[in-house]
DNA sequence: CCAATAACCTTTTTT
DNA sequence: AGGTTATTGG
């Protein structure tokens, strides 16, 4: 029996309706995606084949819940289903049939950024593109990918674009680069499916026959290529199920375009329907949300209703600078925990991911486990990278660009010379460096640098060996050792232990995609590597709390959402200021990083922030009274430390500046002589700006408790008074004002002792010892 | 010809 | 602050 989720009577009807081409246009929280489960189910159940149905998704992490959702409700039919996003999707078709374009073979390689931006500047260098045209480069042959046009099509649509004619010799020469290494980046996967069903038409009607009934999620963030795949698989049955949500497109700096919106209606004549009802969030969010999203004038106007209960009001806390923002939320977070409340319900959110180095640092601090998405890049270690260019190497030796990135790592005596003139060799003979490296024999070269490159060759020939008869995770560990990639960070230094660990992470997570992928091949794993960009983690670890890019979070939804960062120059970001279309895009992204919460939205701003090495003071975010948040208007400066929020949640009530001087005093280690005479005028830049000398460490995976040892033995540096000693956390106390709460924080800084007191529906409050009406009311 | 060091530049979001 | 490139020293 399937088990299908409660729908009311409109998502009902979507459901079941099974034949014919749909448009479910609809806001955030409303039910999309739960809508398109359903209906994927339904099919399901009525009968049509898994293999059959096809459902596209944004994101690798929406793959993997949609692929759980289907399997735990169908009890286990949904077997063959695809479930993919559009690139796995693409990817795995050209594994099969790419040998029909010549030049290339199954075991291509797929760039992903860093590897495409190193192939494109090291075009430029070939071709001695001059500074100022190649910066152009790079947008432009983004641009013409994101529209499906090949060099001379670019040519002929842009000729009066200056310099367009070395930009586009940039753009061929890069595309013959590609193919020379059997690679494709990200945009190829898209842009060769595309020509794979215009040149084969066979090919075209096998997919077309496979997958009669398709579904796209997020559909108002897909580009003109995508859309065009969608349309030759989907036109002969026209069974196509497509939703999204107009204001929660937040991907056209990638080529998103929302006109494929109105393509899909002319070309699809599809029945629309129209879903406002959001249950995720409560009134007071959603009033917010439609208040913000109003302001986009280039819109449809629409407006979300909730039948939820009104719920808190919205917060908005101006925080001093970025570390009391920190402190701030770490401190909430707590709260929120030690209120019960499930830490998997909380999520921090930001529009750009520096933002999240101090927030870790004090959930560290405040000993929160947390994981991060969208923010430490761990296949983006160079460590992590070189190890992948070993394996990409051997199993697609055709790809130079391995090659040189390796070819003197470890250091091997090989430097830009030699590495030239293999380089013009391979050039000139049409050979993959690997194959003239590997007869080292026949180069015209000095007799130490050959011993070099006959050292090197020498190792890859072994690799080719071990590739046939190892396992993935075997041979990896094989690479590895041989070659000396882990031997090369053998100093004590933290960033070296750091280094090794990441690089046995590496393999283990091998090891679990050689478990969990029975068949799979290192070329799968390479592929899964590139495609997903970041580590994915296992669930055995203990609950966190997210930290997360609003991007990463497109799709998800918490309980308890902080919003980060709300400053002008931030977001909306410096460059989208001045530009009308842009400024747009970030209001969605707020929208959008708005309706994520559930029952309780938290946002701040630092009112002055130290970012790229400068401190700066802020001006709040535009959103913010866009919202209808009142902003106390109060002026920067001086010490004065009373910010009224929003709602009456003042945290540090009293003197701001001695209770900086509380963090600074921990954050040093060790105590500094200012604080009592030279009160409130030392502000100075040398106090004020230093930073805290430890590294931060990810917790995207397990280990590193070293870092939160360091940091307990900083805070037990704190010295503590021995006035006040029965305010210890735990205690009950009442105030004259706010009445009786708990004692969920004690600090203490030269002369002045804070206790943070949880006044339950009041909320939090700092307040000092030395001033503050409290009496302990229980021990 | 290669490795280490000093100056320099650029900071968004991700499949 | 961090990564990349130009310069100098070996
Ligand atoms: N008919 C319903 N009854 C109760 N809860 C519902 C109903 N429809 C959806 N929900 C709940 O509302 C929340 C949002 O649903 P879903 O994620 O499918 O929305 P969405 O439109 O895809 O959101 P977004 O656009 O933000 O991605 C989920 O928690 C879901 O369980």
């Amino acid at each position: 029996m399937t088990k299908f989720d409660d729908l009311n009577s409109i998502q009902q009807e979507i459901v079941q309706n099974t034949e014919g081409a749909y448009l479910i246009s609809a806001g955030a929280g409303s039910g999309k995606t739960r809508v398109l489960t359903n209906r994927v189910c339904y099919l399901i159940d009525k009968g049509v084949s898994p293999e059959n149905i096809l459902a596209i998704t944004f994101t690798n992490k929406a793959t993997k819940e949609m692929q759980e959702r289907v399997t735990r409700m169908t009890d286990g039919k949904a077997f063959g289903l695809t479930i993919k996003t559009f690139h796995s999707f693409c990817a795995g078709i050209l594994r099969e049939f790419i040998y029909k374009f010549d030049g290339f073979d199954k075991n291509f390689s797929v760039y992903d950024d860093s590897n495409q931006k190193a192939l494109l500047k090291k075009v430029i260098n070939d071709l001695k593109v001059s500074d100022d045209i190649a910066k152009k480069c790079e947008y432009h042959i983004s641009s013409a990918k994101n529209l499906g046009l090949d060099p001379d099509e670019y040519l002929k649509d842009n000729r009066y674009e200056p310099n367009i004619d070395t930009i586009v010799s940039v753009y061929r020469e890069y595309q013959t680069q590609l193919k020379n290494n059997n690679a494709l980046d990200f945009d190829d996967l898209l842009l060769k499916t595309l020509e794979l069903f215009h040149d084969f038409p066979s090919i075209l009607e096998y997919f077309q026959e496979k997958y009669k009934y398709i579904h796209v999620d997020e559909f108002q963030d897909t580009n003109l290529v995508q859309y065009k795949i969608l349309y030759m698989l989907g036109i002969k049955y026209k069974n196509l199920f497509v939703v999204g949500d107009e204001d929660q497109c937040i991907y056209t700096w990638r080529g998103a375009n929302i006109t494929n919106i109105k393509m899909f209606i002319e070309d699809f004549k599809p029945k629309v329907y129209k879903l406002e009802q959001n249950y995720r969030s409560t009134k007071n969010i959603i009033s917010r949300a439609n208040l913000l999203i109003k302001n986009n004038i280039s819109r449809i106007d629409k407006t979300l209703f909730t039948e939820n209960d009104d719920g808190d009001e919205v917060s908005f806390k101006e925080c001093y600078d970025e570390k009391e923002e920190a402190e701030y939320v770490a401190n909430q977070v707590y709260i929120l925990k030690s209120r019960g409340v499930d830490p998997r319900e909380i999520g921090i959110l930001m529009r750009i991911s520096s933002l999240s180095r101090n927030i870790e640092e004090k959930l560290l601090n405040y000993n929160i486990p947390y994981v991060t998405s969208g923010i430490f890049k761990f296949f983006d270690r160079l460590e992590v990278k070189n190890v992948l260019a070993y394996l990409s190497m051997v199993v697609n030796p055709k790809d130079n660009a391995n090659v040189i990135r390796i070819i003197n790592v470890p250091k091997r005596g090989i430097g830009q010379t030699t590495i030239d003139k293999l380089e013009s060799i391979s050039r000139e003979t049409g050979s993959p460096l690997t194959e003239i490296i590997e007869n080292f024999r026949e180069l015209d070269v000095s007799a130490t640098i050959k011993n070099k490159i006959a050292d090197f060759g020498n190792l890859i020939v072994k690799f080719n060996e071990e590739y046939k008869k190892k396992s993935m995770s075997d041979f990896a560990e094989f690479v590895i050792n041989e070659a000396g990639l882990k031997d090369m960070y053998n100093s004590k230094s933290e960033e070296d232990l750091d280094r090794k660990l990441n690089i046995e992470q590496l393999i283990s997570s091998i090891k679990d995609f050689e478990y969990e992928n029975e068949n799979a091949t290192l070329i799968d794993y390479l592929e899964s590597v590139t495609l997903q960009s970041s580590l994915e983690k296992k669930d055995d670890n203990e609950p966190s709390i997210s930290i997360s890019t609003i991007h990463a979070s497109k799709g998800l939804e918490f309980d308890y959402v902080f919003l980060i960062g709300l400053e002008e120059g931030k977001f909306p970001l410096s460059r989208a200021l001045d530009n009308a279309d842009e400024l747009e895009e970030e209001r969605r992204l707020m929208y959008v990083g708005i309706t994520r919460a559930k029952k309780k939205l938290y946002i701040t701003r630092a009112k002055s922030r130290f970012l790229y090495g400068r401190r700066e003071d802020t001006i709040c975010s535009r959103f913010i009274e866009e919202m209808g948040i009142k902003v106390p208007k109060r002026q920067f400066g001086g010490f004065s430390s009373d910010y009224d929020d929003f709602v009456s949640n003042d945290y540090y009530s009293n003197n701001y500046k001695s209770n900086y001087n509380a963090h600074s005093n921990y954050s040093n280690g060790y105590s500094n002589n200012y604080g009592k005479s030279s009160f409130g005028n030392n502000l100075s830049k040398s106090n004020y700006s230093f930073d805290s000398s430890y590294s931060t460490k990810k917790q995207e995976f397990g280990g590193s408790s070293n870092n939160l040892n360091k940091l307990q033995s900083m805070n037990s540096k704190v010295s503590s008074s021995k006035k006040f000693d029965d305010f210890k956390v735990g205690v009950q106390v009442f105030h004259t004002k706010f009445g009786v709460g708990t004692i969920i924080k004690r600090e203490d800084a030269e002369g002045n002792n804070y206790v943070s007191v949880d006044f339950g529906k009041i909320g939090v409050k700092t307040l000092s010892l030395n001033f503050a009406p409290l009496q302990i009311l229980k021990k």
